[in-house]
DNA sequence: GTGAAAGCGCTAACAT
DNA sequence: ATGTTAGCGCTTTCAC
């Protein structure tokens, strides 16, 4: 591996000069610019990250917590932020984030010297080390408490959402929510549709919202349980939002196991709208998020000078209209 | 940060006692690892890969080449491997392979000091850069020529599928191949049907056999395009063997959007099964591969140093049977 | 059984 | 406009 140093002495400079002209920062000659470029071409230098790395003490790797590397809503942003962070000379790393090793994890991140933290694992996450991170000047999003943060706001998409079901004569909806009681009042979706369910002339019945285990078990498969115990329980229905897509998937198969034609019996709607779900059978209305927005977010409040610790950047959302309504 | 050298002047003793006790490699007295322990303790020191790295000139970071990072089959994988690395203190970084910029991302590789390159972009990623990284003595898998392999073996799944088409009477099974003519040489679901399609006592028609061009065009939509074009080409068939599940998804659709009832008037088959292919309608049978394996004999490849130039591991499958056949 | 010391390759403050 | 040099924190050889 070719050092700086070799790529000096072969430009006849010092390795401050070369520093120069590959950073791009201080003054150089054109005639040493010049030299200096030559050499690292002939002699094809790739400068060594380890070192630069260890000399600024800081990594230029951002780590991602995932609590389910499967759910593809997470890979639309994991692929956006890879993209964002190539353009900015980063990479990207994956934790998962199960049972208890949380500590572990997050010790080694310290280890590593990260240069920030997406935590994408909001459900399991208890954030008490904030403050360490902090000390150590490590960038952390969605980590609880202040900082940051991206926000995905809803509004708008479950406004539409729940018009949606009440311009089709739609009154009892029930929604799958899949996560554990004490973490609904967490999600937006849920508490919009809990506030506002009545406005919207819907009879509201709190036996009508599901909590379930998610992310410990499956989304498709929380969906179709909850599904199946709602029609099992007699519960009255004739619509169902879904927290997640993946979620929508289990609660179709459920209905079409058991008899129910959506949407002429019932109608569906999911959130994420993930690249596939058009292909859901019926088609799936669902809301839509600009993940790739949020992606980009990500890595620009890890990455950007400007952001400051309570910057908000919100994420829009909107219903896209298919065949499950 | 707490560094070596405070942990030694803590516990009286000199930096390479300490790294003597933390790596458990090398003479050490009873007394000085005890004081060593406690002083790691109290002082809650942690050590700095950015140096250790640097040192040893090479980096724990274990680089993934990705060309469609929302297939869920490379997040089954991805999702393995980072379990596995883990618990061997190596991280998994994404790197997508998109357009041509790969010059650039193994450039990168190399300045990182990558431990390890996994490259689950077969179809987009010519390797010729293969020698530089070997004598950097960066391990490969996956990147053409020589070197270690991990094989699907998909011959035992590949039999059972065309087993059970064979035994419901199907004739005329398309295979929905979904890459590109001149790649598919290269894949044993396809060279393996070719090969043994009339033992099966299948009519065999190249015009049955359809390319695409995943990974440019989303899986799904591969599969939708082709199969309808295969509807309206007119050519006869009653089966359809699917690449991919994702594949299969869009089969299932064009099936459905043209009024064939699967597995009535066609039987499908897919190959993956994804955790979700059962919630299809109807549900999938496929070819189920250890992914799980597959991801931890990546891993393993990289990391073990039994592993020579010519190992090969073999991934086995078989066939899972639900509803579309 | 333990310690001293020489770098790994880079950056940046300082000197020229 | 350019060069010199002092570390970043660790590992590891070598000497005691």
């Amino acid at each position: 591996m070719v050092t700086k140093q070799e790529v000096a002495e072969r430009a006849g400079v010092s390795t401050a000069t070369v520093g120069r002209v590959i950073s791009g920062k201080g003054y150089v000659s054109a005639e040493a610019r010049e030299k200096v470029n030559a050499a690292v071409k002939e002699l094809n230098y790739r400068t060594n990250k380890l070192a630069s790395n260890l000399r600024k003490s800081k990594s230029n790797i951002i780590a991602v917590l995932v609590e389910d590397l499967l759910n593809p809503y997470y890979m639309h942003l994991v692929e956006a932020m890879v993209e964002r962070a190539e353009q900015q000379d980063c990479i990207i790393s994956m934790f998962a984030i199960k049972d208890r090793d949380v500590r572990k994890i997050l010790d080694d991140l310290l280890s590593y010297r990260v240069c920030g933290i997406v935590n994408l694992a909001m459900f399991t996450c208890d954030f008490s080390w904030y403050d360490i991170f902090l000390e150590e000047g490590i960038r952390l999003i969605n980590c609880t408490k202040s900082g940051p943060k991206v926000v995905v706001d809803y509004t708008e998409g479950m406004r539409q959402a729940m018009e949606s079901f009440r311009r089709t004569g739609r009154k009892r909806p029930a929604f799958v929510a899949g996560i554990e009681e004490w973490l609904m009042p967490t999600d937006m979706r849920i508490t919009y549709f809990q506030q506002n369910a009545e406005k919207y002339g819907f009879e509201y019945d709190s036996r009508r919202i599901l909590c379930g285990n998610y992310p410990m078990e499956k989304a498709h498969n929380v969906g179709y349980e909850l599904c199946r115990k709602l029609i099992a329980s007699g519960v009255p229905f004739d619509s169902v939002f879904c927290l997640t897509d993946m979620m929508a998937l289990g609660v179709l198969r459920a209905l079409f196991d058991n008899g129910y034609k959506v949407p002429h019996d019932v109608s569906v709607i999911g959130c994420d709208d993930l690249d596939f779900t058009g292909f859901f059978i019926p088609a799936l209305t669902t809301i839509q998020v600009d993940k790739k927005a949020e992606g980009y977010a990500y890595v620009d409040f890890i990455l950007d000078e400007g952001v400051s610790e309570d910057t908000v950047r919100k994420i829009g959302t909107k219903l896209v209209e298919r065949n499950s309504v």
